[in-house]
DNA sequence: CAGTGGTCTAGACCACCAT
DNA sequence: TGGTGGTCTAGACCACTGC
């Protein structure tokens, strides 16, 4: 035999999950009796649960037990980068502004900020064979020993903006993206004549606590816009 | 000390990890010479190593040792559901019809199949509020045994579709999301008199060997469209 | 109280790698 | 050949849950 036991036995407990053995919520075999069962100890038994926890098969509670949990299919992996979600790479970005405001609503609500705390605000255009096709907007409060470099907030992701702040293991990301008309500002932006459909990527970057600490609007123009995205099973 | 010590080692390594200590690709000390430096044994410092390596910090080579791996901060988590990915749930699907044909090109090159196999072709569309907002077609390669029953069809999900021939566990999929100009079949769906942008999400199951076995292209209307994602970071 | 999962020890043998 | 990670054993003590 060439297959490790606890790959074995993490197959044989998977599979009778799969298979409908136990009911939701339902408990397993103590390790103890599993170790009994598959003839071995429990630290082997433990790596297979361990594996299986991870995957989203089951959960534990101390003293208690295993429970059944029910998995779902349907979870996508996908990566994003400001850059590679367009079509062809981003081969030229411009730097439009770079100023300290007060926010308006949206951003006062996207950065759970009082209407007196200053933002800072950075506007960028991305090019593709120098046409415009997307429009940057950063939002991120204003710290002392921030750097507002121009040349170096042109090469600078919103995570790493505020990862002197923020570790950035600690820092969690949302995004949101669907399709909305253009707005005035990004009309102009687009030398649009009429409100077009447009993507709209918010990313939000969150501490720990799940507090906003950085906002960011990335407006697309249609056609430029591509995800791939791969089911997220094992591990 | 409330913290366990492999949950103290975790950290250490992690944080020296993000720190910069150690360059890509070099060498972190051996299992053992690590258990001498927390004073503890191998065990408790492979349980600290085994997570670091599946959250993407580390990789081992059996032999030689464990070696530091790049871990990007730009992986995001989303749930693709399709009827949820719309911004209002549908709530009403017509089969429009169920087929047995042979590949066009499009289909030969996604399911890799020569021209001479049968497909199943299945076609629907969704509803929100008794408006079309989405056309669903499904391509999977016949069977015999697959049940072709139009009231089963109606509720069935790809991944469903395919699971008596292959076991739910093994299969993976794959999604492309990106934006098109309606085709004449979809302009008819639609009436449209014009070709418009529409989405298209791209569904294809794979086996364990990466060959397509399903797949399925679900056309969304602008404006009824939206992802939302977590950053995966750790688990 | 006995049973559970959580943590940890101090060994062992193996296959693989570099020298 | 000596060092590495991969696998496994046979114990131990702890905190917690249910009775």
């Amino acid at each position: 035999m060439n297959e490790p036991l606890y790959e074995k036995i993490y197959r044989t407990i998977r599979d009778e999950i799969i298979s409908g053995k136990y009911r939701r919520d339902s408990t397993l075999p103590s390790e103890s009796a599993l170790a009994a069962i598959f003839s071995t100890t429990r630290v082997t038994v433990r790596n297979a649960l361990t594996r299986l926890s991870s995957e989203g098969y089951l959960y534990s509670i101390a003293g208690k037990g295993y429970f059944i949990k029910n998995k779902k299919f349907n979870k996508y992996l996908f990566e994003f980068d400001e850059k590679k979600i367009l079509n062809s790479n981003i081969d030229k970005s411009k730097l439009i502004s770079v100023e300290i405001i007060k926010p308006d609503v949206e951003l006062s609500y996207n950065l759970r900020l009082p209407g007196n705390r200053r933002i800072v605000a950075i506007k960028r255009i991305l090019y593709v064979s120098d046409k415009k096709v997307a429009y940057d907007e950063k939002y991120i409060p204003y710290f002392s020993g921030m750097p507002i470099i121009e040349s170096e907030i042109n090469v600078t992701a919103l995570h790493e903006m505020v990862s002197n702040k923020e570790p950035l293991y600690s820092m969690k990301k949302k995004l949101a993206i669907n399709v909305v008309k253009s707005s005035e500002e990004v009309m102009k932006i687009f030398d649009f004549n009429q409100p077009q459909s447009v993507f709209k990527v918010e990313q939000t970057i969150l501490d720990e606590d799940n507090e906003p600490i950085a906002w960011s609007k990335l407006t697309y123009l249609m056609d430029y816009f591509k995800i791939e995205a791969r089911l997220q099973l094992n591990k």
